[in-house]
RNA sequence: GGGCGCGUAGCUCAGUUGGCAGAGCGCUACCAUGACAUGGUAGAGGUCCCGGGUUCGAGCCCCGUCGCGCCCACCA
């Protein structure tokens, strides 16, 4: 029995099963196998853009747990790691590291060498660099990180087949990605429109439903003065946003309302700027809110836009995509007194704007009264710092169901088809299924992404020809319409009439993300794969993304394959720290899972991790560390103990009755154990393990 | 406003067709040489959030209240 330790010890216990199980290809996925005796996971790609934290160890560790079991129940498990390096993410962590930003106007410069490598100081202006440097820069950093995210990942010991690792920003994901995009594409599923949108200033791209959220910020009411234009008096609206007042087209009030019932068709001027617009009705004005009367702006928010659309209301768009005051005065601003207001709000910032066209109002006495503090929620980008603005502008969508109830219960269906652990999480799907207002946007104005995969002609007058989009054969992809030219036509004639120009935008995150199934089973590039796995076993993620990553792989693989790209969907909980809040780096609470590692071993911070039921916000408990390590060492002890006895007879049947009950209870352990696993409920299993471990030990033995 | 989850020992949590209230940690006392002190033995500690109902019997099922948390909607 040489495998009994001298003198049990943790040390060195990972760095020798780490090297061994490279070596030996224990986790490689068998190419033989049939889809049948295959247990196939949708690992999800962590974002690289810092650091992997206590929440990834968890929920990674559950996983892991689960494909080790059918591995032992004798399937061959396919289990891959991706790392998520396209999209927004890496480029601001790109800008912050290395000190730049990107200008698509700069030339490329070879053997470029960045101002820092880490830590620019605070007082640095970021040095502008060429889309091709930048993107550079971006694949030097994302290498970085993904070492270290793959070191981190080993040593916690998960039983991931390396050899599939994929990236989303490689050529095969760039692939699959704009494949999956042109099949949309000629199914009818994507299509461009030119349609207001919500819109990050700062960055400077729209954004989807999906990606916003409600921030409480101080706001306040102002009353304002609009004169009614047959000369009989004034109307008062309020309006949070005085500054957009110069893109007023309507006043809107309930139709039921009689207050206003009088002055609907008539007409009405701006104050300040002494625009004439309509009175009109509409039930989507609420009577109890403010004067009961509202002003329609192009755009304040996404009732303006309702208003605009259904009442066919002019357009006066006066925010610029940097969230600043254009200079052109909108249509319909031809007072000659309104033009100077105007001119001197030209080039603020929104909140700039507010502050002198409420001094504006003061001074022309048509603000009545003081300004009314408020909070109320405000839509953000969830990676934004300022508000969303509302920009029309030429963007790609997705159907997702949003506006079309057919699709929308197909993919309510589908959800319902999937097996959810824990089960109530299914729904948060179809809560937000029922609540899409609008198709899945996913053209953005980036750099490091997918580039959306078209070119458009020009006509003879060098007008973009947005309708018949030219797309470029399956074979040829991954393409970058920037640089690479449509059959037909020769690079020099991009940007002139009669010529072409390529789609300057690039994908979402998500629309690569999305097609995890078919970038890590390969497919369309070797089928087989594909066809060994698809569709996968199981997709572990967070309840966080389920309105984002599982609804959109849900789309991309209904439309793709008519199927759901798995049969169940885990969810994990939170690490909470220990005051219940949840684990955030801006409260200086997050530990780094390597310190953990080095401190009390990886299988003692996976028995912590493990310990959580499914789905359920855990807090963070370095004492379950301590009882893991303890619990391993126990374990180590044991068996050198039993081990020493010398080799069993194995075929001798156990006789007496002590040792027939102690296998009885194995294997009523065995049974529920296998029951539990096959639930995806590894907590059950640690815990009866472990029980009956303790009862072995201290009974047993 | 719509949806979902949680509430059990000081702490973190189990409690699987309703059947004697549990574990780990922490706490108290004792145990020192042959698997294990990274351990062992013993012990204290409970209004199972509250109110009502069903039942022979409720932590568990039903109705309601309160508290905590999350998702979505709401932006004049």
């Amino acid at each position: 029995m040489s495998a009994v330790p001298e003198k049990p010890t943790l040390d060195n216990v990972e760095s020798k099963w780490i090297e061994s199980w490279d070596q030996n290809g224990t986790y490689a996925f068998d190419r033989s196998a049939t889809r049948a005796n295959v247990f196939a996971v949708d690992t999800p790609p962590p974002t690289v853009s810092g650091s992997l934290h206590m929440g990834h160890v968890f929920s990674y560790t559950h996983t892991d747990t689960v494909a080790r079991f059918w591995r032992m129940r004798g399937k061959s498990v396919f289990y891959p790691m991706g790392w998520d390096d396209n999209g927004l993410p890496t480029e601001r962590r790109v800008q912050n590291y290395f000190g730049v930003s990107c200008d698509p106007s700069v030339a490329y410069v070879a053997n470029f060498q960045p101002p820092f490598r880490g830590d620019p100081p605070k007082d640095h202006r970021a040095v502008p660099v060429s889309r091709p440097n930048f993107i550079e820069l971006c694949e030097e950093l994302t290498a970085q990180d993904e070492k270290i995210f793959e070191d981190l990942f080993r040593r916690l010991g998960l039983s991931v087949d390396w050899s599939l690792l994929y990236t989303t920003i490689e050529d095969r994901s760039r692939r699959t990605s704009q494949r999956a995009f042109l099949r949309n594409l000629a199914r009818n599923e994507a299509y461009t429109q030119e349609a207001p949108t919500l819109w990050d200033v700062d960055f400077r791209t729209a954004v989807a439903q999906a990606e916003l959220e409600d921030r409480d910020r101080p706001g306040a009411y102002h009353t304002l003065a609009f004169h009614k234009s047959d000369g009989s008096g004034d109307i008062l609206i309020d309006t949070t946003r005085p500054e957009l007042l110069a893109a007023c087209v309507a006043l809107i009030a309930h139709p039921d309302d009689p207050r206003y019932q009088p002055m609907f068709g008539k007409m009405v001027r701006t104050p300040l700027f002494n625009v004439e617009v309509p009175v009109v009705a509409h039930p989507l004005a609420q009577i109890d809110k403010g004067t009961g009367i509202a002003m329609c702006c192009t755009f304040g928010d996404l009732t303006d836009v309702i208003w605009w659309r259904e009442l066919q209301l002019p357009m006066r768009p006066i925010i610029s995509r940097d969230g600043r005051i254009v200079a052109d005065a909108p249509n319909g601003l031809t007072d000659v007194a309104g033009l100077a207001h105007y001119a001197t709000l030209v080039g603020k910032s929104a909140k700039q704007a507010q502050t002198a066209i409420a001094e504006m109002l003061t001074t022309s006495g048509e603000m009545i009264g003081a300004t009314r503090p408020i909070t109320h929620p405000v839509k953000f980008y969830e990676k934004g710092d300022r508000p969303l603005e509302i920009v029309t502008s030429r963007q790609w969508y997705i159907r997702n169901g949003g506006r079309d109830v057919a699709l929308r219960d197909a993919l309510l269906a589908r959800g319902a088809g999937l097996a959810w652990h824990p089960d109530h999480m299914r729904h948060r799907y179809s809560n937000w299924v029922e609540g899409l207002n609008g198709d899945w946007l996913v053209s953005r104005q980036r750099w490091f992404g997918v580039p959306v995969p078209v070119w458009y002609p020009l006509d003879a007058d060098g007008e973009t020809l947005h309708d018949s989009p030219l797309v470029p054969d399956e074979s040829r992809l991954p393409i970058d319409p920037s640089t690479d030219a449509p059959v037909g036509y020769t690079e020099d004639q991009r940007g002139k009439p009669g010529g072409f120009i390529g789609d300057p935008d690039v994908m979402d995150t998500w629309a690569t993300s999305s097609l995890t199934p078919q970038i890590a089973s390969r497919w369309e590039d070797d089928n087989s794969v594909f066809d060994q796995v698809f569709p996968f076993d199981v997709r572990p993620q967070g309840h966080d993304i389920i309105r984002t990553w599982l609804f959109a792989t849900m789309v991309r693989s209904h439309f793709e394959h008519n199927s759901a790209p798995w049969a169940n969907a885990t969810l994990s909980g939170w690490i909470l720290d220990p005051d219940r809040k949840k684990m955030s780096k801006s409260k200086g609470n997050v530990v780094t899972p390597l310190d953990l590692f080095d401190q009390y071993g990886s299988d003692a911070v996976r028995y912590w991790a493990v310990s959580a039921r499914p789905g359920v916000d855990t807090a963070f408990s370095e004492d379950q560390m301590k009882v893991g390590r303890k619990l391993a060492t126990k374990l180590l002890n044991v068996t050198k103990f039993v081990l020493g006895f010398g080799d069993a007879d194995e075929s001798v049947a156990p006789t007496e009755p002590i040792d027939i009950a102690m296998l009885h209870r194995l294997a009523g352990v065995v049974d529920e154990t296998t029951a539990a696993f096959e639930a995806f409920d590894y907590a059950r299993v640690l815990e009866r393990t472990e029980s009956f471990f303790w009862w072995f030990c201290d009974d047993y033995v």
